[in-house]
RNA sequence: GCGCCCGUAGCUCAGCUGGAUAGAGCAGCGGAUUUCUAAUCCGCCGGUCGGGGGUUCGAAUCCCUCCGGGCGUACCA
């Protein structure tokens, strides 16, 4: 029984014939936002003022008069300026989390219209390893797979990973001119990286040289800017317009010192290791001749082909070890490399059709709206992954029948995305619907956005093994101060360090709007109490506990008895919460944002906390009470179990 | 310049298809433990929702404007 959607039935039944369109005014019944005002309130009394002409308190009698849910409810109460409070009665609530008992979907019911979903997340680059930056599209985009498929829709995970842009040229000059064979050997991933790393390195000190110049020159402008500026603004300080151009010069006068600092940064690295100085005087046309490589590779030249073969699959087995700590698996992974047959043809089809026109060289296509455009040809007869998105789309509509495409990618990627989907409206993708799911920028401590290129960003997999020594020792901590505590072995204790550790990462991402910036912080990553991952894993060991305490058998349980006895308050809120699973997931699937789970995830387990302390089970002396009370636990293991293990998250039964 | 995002308690954040006294967690303070695992529970303290105007019976939420911050902005992905 969803009770919201059945209030809201009868509501339209109560007001049909009052208005035109119920729908706008049942949509406005809602869970009650305070306990207090009951379990769900419904605002539209208020709202009809003007459609019927009366008092809102009166309009609110008159639908309670035509409204009939005593099967459900207490009487409805009238509050405030026309609030309609319901009360479901409390063996309706006890009746509906009887039905849960013997549902192995826990009352979410699989949708009546599934669709074809395809969820397109992590998209790492594969010849870098992955670091931080990575994580939030990786656990969201495994969330949504996750959620979405248990609500019954048909999902396609596919990793759009990077293996054949500007990044592989860099790899194959590297290993021309400056490979380590035994490393390679020993460890040829790592190696790769390390050569990437070296070449993009040796490139910028030579780009950065020629750019030099330009930069101190926009340092000298940027404080001759400020001069006058500031000197204007001073005689006339009653000009707001002049005081902000000030403000604006000081800042521009900061970035340009910012990026000329940076620079010179990058220059002195080089400088000051000899070594490095060799190389990089040794190879003075570094970039350009990576780029060249990327496009030797592109055009088909068999030495960078058997390369990239040899790269390839070594490269993707390492991704692989990193998903298998998140037990993340993807149905493909179909790289940028994968769609390169399709590019010309995606250009000469939008050329012949008139929606691509070429400008300075480059064939575009032009989106109103957006001074830039949408490059899916360089000047130099590159394609840019524009072009690869496109074909994919073309692919995944094509070969998957695609009614959904999300993209789980980083925010500042969003002109890219509404470039992207409006040329797909032109070229007449109109039945398939995509979605940016955009998130907020992991930031470093300075509250600057982590720099993919810069050598100090943390590693994912280094992150992910900190998490859990972290967690080792807190779980070590926990257990020997437990007064009744078990007795665990070294290797019980690291299970749980690392359902502990890794879930407590995801979770820290997940638990923000996905919308947010974070800034990247080891205490709240690690943070073991609070709204944390911890805590939720931690109810469920507690549960675990009472039935493994008198060694209960659940199974028998679940079928012999199935009477719920509500009686306290604490057993009615943890009831009322269990039995909204079902709309915390649907919340989720609306906007696509994992944080409505960890919100109801979190409430859950702090109801049962409370339960907990409130109510005991295996003391109390009523054998129906003690029965409805062993089921609560079980419902809310299961429940807390399910709902983590949405998110990507594990659970131990002792902790 | 143009575009997008953000500004809510000391800190980290929810809430933003308008609804009742703005909510959590952390930190701080005070209680609860011969425990069904205290990695817990209960209570207290704490806010001009960046400022100002407007729309409305009602605005953190919608509109305008100002301030402050971030990001993006033609051949990287």
């Amino acid at each position: 029984m969803n009770f919201l959607s059945e209030l809201r039935a009868r509501l339209s039944q109560a007001l049909t014939g009052l208005v035109d369109d119920p729908a706008p005014y049942v949509g406005m019944l809602k869970p009650a936002q305070d306990a207090k005002f009951g379990d769900f309130q419904a605002n539209c009394a208020m709202s009809l003022k003007g459609v019927l002409n009366k008092p809102p308190r009166d309009i609110a009698t008159l639908i309670v008069s035509r409204l009939s849910l005593d099967d459900l409810c207490e009487p409805p109460e009238i509050a405030g300026p026309g609030f309609i409070n319901f009360r479901l009665k409390t063996d309706q609530i006890a009746t509906a989390t009887q039905q849960l008992i013997r549902d192995d979907r826990l009352g979410v019911a699989p949708v009546t219209e599934p669709r074809t979903y395809v969820v397109d997340f992590s998209g790492p680059n594969v010849a870098k390893p992955m670091h931080v930056g990575h994580l939030r599209s990786t656990v969201i985009g495994h969330a949504l797979d996750k959620i979405l498929r248990f609500l019954g829709h048909t999902v396609i995970s596919d990793n759009h990973v990077g293996d054949w842009g500007t990044q592989f040229g860099m790899i194959i000059y590297g290993y021309k001119h400056f490979r380590d064979d035994a490393a390679y050997q020993a460890d040829p991933v790592r190696e790769l990286a390390r050569l990437y790393r070296l070449v993009n390195q040796l490139g910028d000190y030579h780009t950065l040289g020629t750019e030099l110049p330009a930069l101190e020159a926009s340092v000298t402008t940027a404080t001759r800017t400020l001069e006058l500026a500031q000197a204007t603004a001073t005689k006339k300080p009653e000009d707001k317009d002049l005081a902000r151009a000030a403000r604006k010069a000081q800042n521009d006068l900061k970035s340009a010192q910012d990026e000329l600092a940076s620079a010179q940064k990058k220059r002195q690295a080089v400088e000051n290791d000899p070594a490095l100085k060799s190389l990089a005087d040794a190879h003075p046309q570094i970039a350009e001749l990576a780029r060249a490589e990327t496009a030797k590779l592109h055009a088909g030249d068999a030495e960078n082909q058997t390369l990239w073969d040899q790269f390839i699959p070594q490269c993707l087995a390492e991704l692989q070890k990193m998903y298998a700590r998140f037990d993340l698996k993807f149905d493909h992974t179909l790289g940028e490399s994968h769609f390169n047959p399709l590019l010309a043809g995606v250009v000469e089809d939008l050329l012949q059709r008139g929606i691509a026109t070429e400008s300075d060289g480059a064939i575009c296509v032009f989106v109103d709206g957006f001074a830039a455009p949408f490059i899916i040809r360089k000047a130099n007869g590159a394609y840019t992954y524009a072009t690869t998105d496109l074909a994919t789309v073309q692919y995944r509509v094509k070969e998957w029948q695609a009614d959904v495409i999300l993209y789980v990618v980083d925010a500042r990627q969003s002109e890219h995305f509404q470039q992207l989907f409006a040329t797909c409206r032109k070229i007449g993708f109109d039945t398939v619907d995509m979605r940016h799911v955009s998130f907020g920028t992991v930031l470093g401590e300075d509250n600057r956005a982590f720099k993919t290129r810069s050598g100090d960003t943390i590693g994912l997999e280094s992150l992910l093994d900190e998490a859990i020594d972290h967690a080792r020792i807190i779980v070590r901590k926990n257990i020997d101060g437990k007064v009744h505590g078990a007795d665990l072995s070294a290797s019980e204790i690291d299970e749980i360090a690392k359902v502990v550790g890794i879930g407590g990462i995801i979770y820290a991402d997940l638990h923000h709007n996905r919308d947010s910036d974070y800034v990247f912080s080891w205490e709240k990553m690690l943070a073991k109490t609070g709204d944390t991952a911890t805590y939720i894993q931690y109810a469920y060991a507690r549960a675990q506990g009472i039935f493994n305490k008198q060694s209960i058998d659940i199974n028998s349980l679940r079928c012999q008895s199935q009477n719920i006895h509500i009686s306290r308050l604490e057993e009615r809120t943890l009831a009322l919460q269990l039995i909204g699973f079902q709309s915390a997931l649907l919340d989720v699937v609306t906007d696509y944002r994992p944080h409505y789970l960890t919100q109801y995830l979190f409430k859950l387990a702090n109801d049962f906390a409370t339960f907990y302390e409130e109510c005991p089970v295996l003391k109390e002396a009523d054998a129906g009470i003690r029965q409805s009370r062993l089921l609560l636990c079980d419902l809310t293991a299961r429940i807390l179990k399910k709902g983590l293990e949405l998110l990507g998250i594990e659970v131990r039964e002792i902790m």
